[in-house]
DNA sequence: GCCGTTTTCGGCCCGACTGTTTTCAGTCG
């Protein structure tokens, strides 16, 4: 069983919740936490990389008793400490500890003096009344420990980020209609264009902070208010989102949102750079003693030490900081970046909206060119195109083509990946096409080393243009297929193929990690809606925020190429020469 | 457990809210 970074970065986090459980030196804690995050963030197979014989690099926060684990973890599974520390403690334990309300304080109690150990117990115990006997619990705690062990029980922890902004805008607009409220922004991973949110962080400008407060919790969406200050006040939505509220002034807002859009980690890799220079940096402003040097806007508070402003999709402790120091951040893609879109459905597929339509809306877009990417035959359920039909569709696209001035339409598909690594079109039909967009759509649970075989064989092919949705994962509903990413970049580099970013919010395919790593190796990205109606072409917003997630500039994105040079691209990858019948 | 042009020891980001332990610990972001 093959063990990769996000099993690694468990086993850390796992040990972290254990020793704090064990009332551990918490800076001990903090180092296995940043171990898991620094592991779980890597763009290359930690255990593979140590397989072949190489070394690791060295990374921050890990050590040499760290990086022993990271080895002992990549070969095992699994560390003798963690082993050690799972033995003491009761299956299950850990979970406690991810409820609002329990820390390992609590936690600790809730087990040696109920035997507590799992949620289910936990919503037991506190619906008998047994919890509020324990010191340091009352009866206040005791209800909102039962919602939060029940609300587990029965719901979805995040959001994904399109389904988070539709509850954010109209809560936004709603606060923004308050009296006396100025600006009102969403900071946090929402901000920051993470693929899913666990809450909304909302900062708002207002003169007077309580009515501001009264307003928010009023909101006719609010179920619950799980608290309420002066400045501070946190509810959950009837959709179970939580939603928390800052009231700032309007001198503050700046160091406010700067603190509050995050990342924690890199938050304080930062203010550990303005303590170097004699400054704390807190959500007020930059202050050198008492004096408040700056923080009425982001980029002052960046000023105020020495660093460039930081776009929010950066700020993960993933090296934009030193990058940022050096002078060497990237200037992120931005959606008007793109000029076309090479991944779109029709009506004559699964898509729900006519050709002329899809390319019209496109074109009101601002898009130059637009990709028309049907599935091929062996999705019957998709009703896939053949190759005659496939040919009656170009033919289509051209009379189209012959009438429009503003836009042109590229002649494409969206074919099956079959499980061999052939592909479900002949190759004399994929000739004829501007492009070739690959996917996998089934055989998803072959063996890494199957899979990476099939899809590269795929590329091998005279004709292939882009790899679509490269893991197939759909966010908290499908795993990704086990493959090797790393190989897939360096055949997609030796081809002058493209991987695909995937808009679709709940794809969001490739990941941030990804991402940068098909960057680094000098791979280029399509940022494509894989819309199936006109207004799914919106979701590029989110293949954006992806895109800037994972330092992707507009020189790495191969829809941000003007029209010929995109043909010139496009047409390295169709080797009409080596298909045979054409 | 990590880290080092103030350091190989003694530090490790910072403030608000809640409930309850009547002066503050625990939790959260």
């Amino acid at each position: 069983m093959p063990v990769h970074n996000a099993d690694i970065a468990r086993a850390f986090d796992e040990i972290a919740d254990l020793l704090e459980l064990d009332d551990a030196n918490p800076f001990r804690v903090r180092a296995y936490r940043n171990a898991a995050r620094v592991v779980g963030e890597l763009r290359f197979d930690v255990a593979q990389r140590l397989a072949s014989g190489a070394t690791l690099p060295k990374l921050p926060g890990i050590g040499p008793d760290l990086s022993t684990k990271v080895r002992e973890i990549a070969a095992t599974g699994t560390c003798a400490l963690l082993e050690r520390l799972q033995g003491r403690a009761p299956a299950g334990v850990t979970e406690l500890l991810s409820l609002p309300g329990l820390g390992p304080k609590r936690v600790r109690v809730l087990w040696h003096e109920l035997g507590v150990h799992t949620v289910e117990q936990l919503r037991r115990a506190a619906s008998d009344g047994r919890v509020r006997t324990l010191p340091g619990f009352g009866a206040a705690s005791e209800a909102k420990l039962l919602d939060a062990a029940s609300a587990r029980l029965s719901r979805a922890r995040r959001f994904k980020l399109a389904v988070a902004a539709q509850y954010a805008a109209p809560y936004v607009a709603y606060l923004r209609a308050g009296r006396g409220v100025g600006e009102v922004i969403v900071a946090g991973s929402y901000r920051r264009m993470k693929e899913t949110v666990g809450d909304l962080d909302v900062l708002a400008i207002a003169d007077d902070g309580g009515a501001t407060i009264a307003r928010f919790v009023g909101y006719d969406e609010v179920a619950d208010v799980l608290a309420r200050g002066t400045t501070r006040a946190s509810v959950v939505l009837r959709c179970g989102l939580q939603v928390d509220l800052r009231v700032v002034a309007k001198e503050s807002l700046g160091a406010a949102l700067y603190y509050f859009t995050g990342s924690k980690a890199h938050n304080i890799a930062v203010r550990l750079i303005a303590r170097e220079r004699g400054l704390k940096i807190n959500e007020y402003g930059v202050f050198r003693g008492t004096r408040r040097i700056a923080g009425d806007t982001e980029e002052s508070v960046f000023a105020a030490i020495g660093l460039p402003y930081i776009a929010p999709e950066l700020r993960e402790d993933q090296g934009e900081i030193e990058a940022a120091q050096r002078g060497e951040l990237p200037v992120l893609v931005e959606l008007a970046d793109l000029r076309g879109d090479l991944h779109v459905h029709t009506r004559a597929t699964d898509g729900r909206d006519a050709l002329t339509d899809m390319v019209d809306a496109a074109r009101r877009r601002g898009l130059r060119y637009v990709a028309i990417t049907e599935h091929s035959r062996r999705l019957h359920m998709a009703h896939g195109l053949d190759a005659a039909r496939l040919a009656r569709q170009g033919a289509q696209i051209d009379r189209l083509n012959a009438r429009l001035d503003d836009i042109t339409v590229l002649k494409g598909i969206e074919v099956d990946i079959l499980e061999d690594g052939s592909l479900d079109l002949p190759d004399a039909a994929l000739a004829k096409l501007d492009l070739v967009v690959g996917a996998v759509h089934g055989n998803f649970d072959l063996s890494r080393a199957e899979q990476t075989a099939r899809i590269i064989a795929a590329m091998d092919r005279p004709c292939f243009s882009i790899l679509a949705h490269p893991t197939g994962r759909l966010i908290d509903d499908r795993e990704p297929y086990d493959v090797d990413m790393q190989a897939i970049v360096r055949k997609a580099r030796s081809r002058g193929i493209a991987l695909e970013l995937n808009a679709q919010p709940e794809r969001l395919d490739l990941t941030d990690v990804h991402c940068r790593m098909a960057r680094d190796e000098g791979v280029l990205i399509s940022i494509a809606s894989d819309a199936h109606a006109v207004d799914e072409l919106a979701d590029l917003e989110f293949g954006v925020g992806q895109g800037r997630r994972g330092w992707l500039s507009r020189a790495h994105v191969l829809n941000a190429l003007p029209l010929p040079q995109l043909r010139k691209a496009l047409a390295a990858t169709m080797r009409a020469d080596a298909v045979r019948g054409t």
